[in-house]
DNA sequence: ACCCTGCTTCGCCCTGCCCCGAAGCATCGC
DNA sequence: GCGATGCTTCGGGGCAGGGCGAAGCAGGGT
């Protein structure tokens, strides 16, 4: 038999979301940007001495995966279910708290990145669209994709070949703060780094309120806002 | 603007996890059952007192709720959603865990209760096969059942009405030992439920070995092998 | 070569909290 | 009534770990 004080894996991974600290730079890693040691430190209000320890620390607990680049150190987390995690942890949370310094009645239902796909009020929206219209209906492990769904999406920009390549299993993720799912997977990620990159979308500086925003807001163009209307029918408010 | 050393929502929530006492409890808490302060000591593997403090800053924090009955005080997680995180973040532990004294490769895959509705291989293949015929399709924000898959469950024992009627937007729970939706929200619970009193599953005494398995296990009885077969269609092995 | 910047490691302090034993209340059985 | 059981609150001890400053080690710019 096993050490029966051993913290088990459950226990040991929680700790490591169980600091204010470290918290916040996961929060701020959920925007999908990979950041640098530094700007985490400042994020989550601790000297860098402190920062190093925490990153090394989720670094090892496989949260969070490192890659050196000149002197800069980027973080960014390791993998699309640890931010499906967060997300549902976060959701959670913020319904649960009593104790409520944060405010998530409005502001946290904005349209958000999760990791690396869309959330909150436009992401749940895009959702209900593509499924609703049966341009995209979901099969045990995936999605298949209809026609007019193809070009639709197409015409948006988004390659739904390369995505669907890469769409292993899309979970739709859980929206805790419209409690619909949203577009996760291969295909969130492609759909919203096309949309990003194509300028439809862009990210808002979102100031310093740490926890479950942080870093992580985003708003449609007015070129976004024309451009989902006319390809998708989505009224984009 | 508030406290910047306040920990936040997210951090206070996972804190409330992360001891391996209170994580023990919560594992046990998984398998639906209400469980008294004493039962939940020895799972915790301490003394009465100190579970008591841990269950009521659980209880303080939403986890679970509380259910006084003479002098015994039941205490059961205080809904799915809050299941759904235990196991979301259990499976991201178990698979991340490079340290392993918790074997997760045969054991873990087992059969098992997801707080109210099943999981793990039979939960996988009961969800496969009910989409799969077609008796079951998603719509959003639940479920539509087809006129043969109404008859199918009907015969089964399960009363789809009822199921229906709860069935809050039944979210498929991901299951992280098969990395495959099963089957949550009302209806799964409204399954699990009718298979154990009709004698079709039974719980396993499930030993101690806490965590993600602790009073979770089941498994299929003779009676339910050949009623699950012959009225599903559904070989569980 | 020089310095500057970004990050890490080290040593120390100190708070938080996890644990237990003892005592205090409830509830049930007789 | 009485004692037994289940659970809680209280006080004290001990340890983990989070925080910082100082020092060390890269990489880059000039």
């Amino acid at each position: 038999m096993t050490d029966p004080t051993a913290p088990g894996p459950l226990a040991a991974t929680a700790a490591l979301m169980a600091d204010p600290a470290r918290a916040r730079m996961l929060a701020a890693m959920m925007g999908g940007e990979a950041l640098t040691a530094g700007e985490l430190a400042r994020i989550a209000g601790v000297v860098p001495a402190t920062a190093s320890g925490h990153l090394a620390r989720l670094a090892e607990g496989g949260l969070i995966v490192v890659h050196a680049q000149g002197r800069h150190r980027y973080h960014r987390l390791a993998s699309e279910e640890v931010a499906a995690v967060i997300e549902t942890l976060g959701g959670l949370a913020a319904r649960i708290a009593p104790l409520r310094p944060w405010k998530h009645g409005d502001a946290a239902r904005q349209s958000r990145l999760c990791w690396n796909h869309l959330a909150g009020r436009l992401g749940v929206a895009l959702h209900q669209r593509l499924t609703g219209e049966g341009w995209l209906t979901p099969v045990s492990g995936g999605w298949t994709a209809s026609a007019e769904g193809r070009t639709r999406l197409a015409a948006t920009g988004v390659d739904l070949d390369q995505a669907m390549k890469a769409a292993r299993f899309a979970c739709d993720c859980m929206d805790w703060s419209e409690r619909r799912p949203h577009l996760a997977g291969g295909l969130g990620k492609e759909i919203a780094s096309a949309w990003l990159t194509r300028g439809w979308l862009r990210r808002l500086p979102g100031a310093g309120d740490a926890d479950v925003l942080a870093r992580r807001r985003i708003a449609v163009t007015p070129d976004g806002a024309r451009g989902l209307r006319e390809g998708l029918g989505l009224d984009a408010a």
